[in-house]
DNA sequence: ACACTATATCTTCCCGGGAAGATATACTCG
DNA sequence: CGAGTATATCTTCCCGGGAAGATATAGTGT
C-alpha cells in the first residue's frame, strides 16, 4: 500500500495521494474480513447474505418475524435480493414466508426453529471470529479506532439525511 | 448500528458483541465509500475493476504495461477477472493486448494513449473525490486512523505471509 | 531430444446482486 | 363508491467476478 502511493508519487508528482493511506487501506481490510467471515458463515452452509437475513430475523426478537422490506432496509439491499435470499432460506428449512394478516401487498418472513438454531451457533462462531480478527491490535488502538470510525459513519449517514 | 448492537445485549446477553462496533462499522463505511467512488467512476464510463486495472499500468510508469497476471495480484482479484476487463477496456480502445517477446506463454497490456489521458483525467478526479469523503473527519483523526489501519494491515498481510 | 511437470492466460459455467418492470393490494380524493 | 396513484413484493434480465478446467508454452531431469 505504502509502494503504491510511492510509485503514485513519482508518476503523478501533481495529485496529493494522502487519501489513498486511509481509503486505500480501509477496502482492503475491508476485503480481508469479509473473506474470513464467508468462510465462517459457509462453515454453517450460509453465505453473508443469508447469514444477515437469519441475523436480522433473530435479532427481531420473538416471534422472529420481519418483512421483506425491512429485511432490505436492515441489510442494505435491494428488495430483490432479498426475495432470493428468502427462497434459498425458505428452501433449507430455516424460515418460512406467510402473507400479511394487516396488509395483503404484504408478506411475513419468519424464522423456523431450525433457522433460530443454526443462527444462534453460527452468531456465536461469528462475534468470536470478528474477536480473533480485531485481537490482532492492542485494545486501546481498536478503541479508539471505534471512537473514529462512529464519527465518520454518523457524519456519513447524515449527511446521506 | 448501536441500536443494532443493543438488539443483540437484549436477545443474546450471553455474547460479547463488542467487535461488532469496530467491524460492522467498518463493513458500513467501506460500502459507502465504494459506491460513492463507483459513482465517479462511471462519470468516466469505468466500472471500479476497469478503473484498477487502468491505475495500475499507469503507475507502473512509461510504456504502462504490465502482464495480467501482475495485474490480478495488484488488483486481488482472479486472472479470469483480469481477462474479462482487460476485454472490455480493449475493445473501448484503452488498452492493448500483445504476446510478450520473452515469454511465449505471456501477454502484455499495455495503455493506449487514450488510456493514459482517461486514467489521467480519472485518477485526479478520484483523489478529489477521496479527499472529499476523508475531509469530514478532523485531521488529526484521519492521521489517526491511517496509523491503526496501517498497523492492522500489516498484522493481516504477514498473517497471510 | 523426450516425457513430465509447471506456469500464464483464457474459457466455461455458475452465483449473487442490481435495475427496472410486473403484479397485487391499499389508499385517497372527488 | 370508483379512478387514479402509491406501495410491497416478486420477476426478469443483466453484469461482474469466482472456480475449475482447457490450452499453449516453458522448464527440467534423464
Amino acid at each position: 500500500m505504502a509502494r503504491i502511493q510511492a510509485e503514485w508519487r513519482q508518476e503523478r508528482p501533481d495529485v496529493d495521494t494522502s487519501p489513498q493511506g486511509v481509503i486505500g487501506r480501509l477496502h482492503r481490510i475491508g476485503a480481508y474480513l469479509t473473506g474470513e467471515l464467508t468462510l465462517l458463515y459457509s462453515r454453517f452452509g450460509l453465505t453473508e447474505g443469508e447469514f444477515d437475513v437469519l441475523a436480522a430475523l433473530r435479532r427481531a426478537g420473538a416471534p422472529y418475524e420481519r418483512a421483506p422490506g425491512e429485511i432490505a432496509v436492515h441489510t442494505m439491499v435491494t428488495t430483490g435480493a432479498v426475495t432470493k435470499r428468502v427462497d434459498r432460506l425458505e428452501s433449507a428449512g430455516l424460515v418460512v414466508r406467510r402473507r400479511s394478516d394487516a396488509d395483503g401487498r404484504g408478506r411475513v418472513i419468519r424464522l423456523t426453529p431450525a433457522g433460530k438454531r443454526l443462527i444462534d451457533r453460527a452468531f456465536s462462531a461469528h462475534l468470536d471470529n470478528e474477536g480473533r480478527l480485531l485481537g490482532v491490535l492492542p485494545p486501546d488502538e481498536a478503541a479508539r479506532l471505534e471512537e473514529i470510525l462512529a464519527t465518520w459513519l454518523a457524519r456519513i449517514e447524515d449527511t446521506a439525511q
